[in-house]
DNA sequence: CGCATATTTGATAGATTTCAATTTATGTGG
DNA sequence: CCACATAAATTGAAATCTATCAAATATGCG
């Protein structure tokens, strides 16, 4: 997106200031924010749940889910962090994992330690509150995915998800109408609240219907209006702004 | 529970400084803050969803519902906020609303505006970080909500609902074993994304089974155990510490 | 008393899960 | 590059849970 994008730190400081005004100063501080990388390979814990964590991790590249666990042994994921994220910011507040962060598939994290997030934020009343606020921005997503497990059909759901992420990848920079989702049938079913089966069966309705597309671990949406209205999508909840926004949804209307 | 606590303000207060150190000059600060009070009656939105708002709203008495709605008129509720509970904290970082906020009973709000909340958050690092921390709170119930409406049956979703309302309760110093729920069992579908009859013949069962009751707009939990585990309960999510935690459990044994 | 709201009950339809296989990808070592 | 092992996608049939529709009974309130 950016020539200087070497580091994954900036995609994430990108999105950030999608959100939140940042100073020169504050961009500087962040931007010096001491890391380590580490790749994490498919289905592996890197954050088990109950645990004092030190860091954060951000997400470079891959998929990461936030499992919950059910006394049976059902599983459930709460939040998927796409290349951008930094899937546990909370974390700075709240060390204590109440849940598990795992790689859906093999990923890049960028580990940065809570005193030195902690340390920006209190060195600056503008990073404090776009911290915060993108704290707010994960939470309006759960609001949303409530409703969606709630009261929607699996159609909805699932098309509720990928317009979603669809809307969430193109501010990343990826094309809104085809971009890269890694999870299998069953990490969806795990997002959802439905069956593998049953995730299998609808998305191959959504298929036959020309609607969208699993294909190679891409999604590709081919008929943005049909998904939108079978998920009931209004991107108000991502709070992403009208010159973010608009070109997205004009792409996807083109389509 | 305090003589003193004659304001609203209060029990917010108390419950502030269960999961966040303040300073006394925070607590002054906070203390100080203006505020109109409010009568909400029954089923009133008192936020509406899209509304540029600039005031946050803490409940005194009553209950409030967070509200969302899907196209064919579908409501959910993602979020029930009692005494001591400031339901959209959030707003003072996110001011649309991106949900309706409803009175589910008669009840008391006290508004707060926001550019308040802003500069005590600003001038103090320990009140940003406790607001901060708020809000993740939230969103870590929100979280449980998915898990909840994604994985549980019925009898797992009330009682696991009714579990948190529990220590909620007691967190602020009513019983846990007989607390004030106003929620009508229409609500409580909405809440928990299942159908008023299906609550009704749920209820009813758990009653029979001699787990819960809800007669008169009181719960009474007759055996914690029996309702922990259909609720398949863990409140680590809570993130009561265990000074508090532990008498309430305490109490809802010997029940 | 009488309207409006809430609870309760029954019968039926429908969506989704469960169980059990089968087929199709994907990856890996020889 | 093949053969094998493993993971993922796919399909069918039956069982269950939950919604839907419709009505009767309580309950609260002016």
């Amino acid at each position: 997106m950016h020539g200087y994008a070497t580091s994954g730190l900036e995609r994430w400081l990108d999105r950030l200031r999608m959100r939140s005004d940042l100073t020169d100063a504050d961009v500087d501080t962040l931007r010096k924010l001491p890391f380590e990388t580490r790749e994490v390979s498919s289905n592996r814990d890197f954050v088990r749940m109950g645990e004092q964590t030190t860091h954060a991790c951000l997400v470079v590249t891959g998929l990461v889910g936030r499992f919950g666990q059910t006394a049976s042994g059902q599983r459930q994921i709460t939040a998927l962090a796409i290349p951008g994220d930094m899937v546990d910011l909370h974390s700075v507040v709240v060390p204590k994992a109440s849940s598990a962060l795992q790689a859906l598939t093999a990923t890049t994290i960028l580990r940065v330690s809570h005193a030195a997030l902690q340390e920006a934020s209190e060195g600056s009343d503008t990073i404090a509150r776009a911290f915060w606020r993108d704290c707010v921005a994960d939470a309006m997503i759960l609001a949303e995915w409530v409703q969606s497990v709630g009261r929607r059909d699996a159609r909805g759901r699932l098309s509720h998800l990928l317009c979603e992420l669809a809307l969430r990848n193109g501010a990343i920079g990826n094309d809104p109408r085809a971009f890269p989702m890694a999870a299998t049938q069953l990490q969806l079913a795990d997002t959802t609240g439905l069956t593998s089966v049953h995730v299998n069966r609808t998305m191959r309705r959504l298929h036959a219907d020309k609607v969208v597309d699993v294909v190679e671990r891409q999604v590709r949406i081919h008929d943005w209006d049909a998904l939108a209205s079978a998920g009931d999508f209004n991107p108000n909840y991502l709070h992403l702004s009208p010159a973010v926004l608009d070109p997205l949804i004009e792409r996807l209307k083109a389509g």
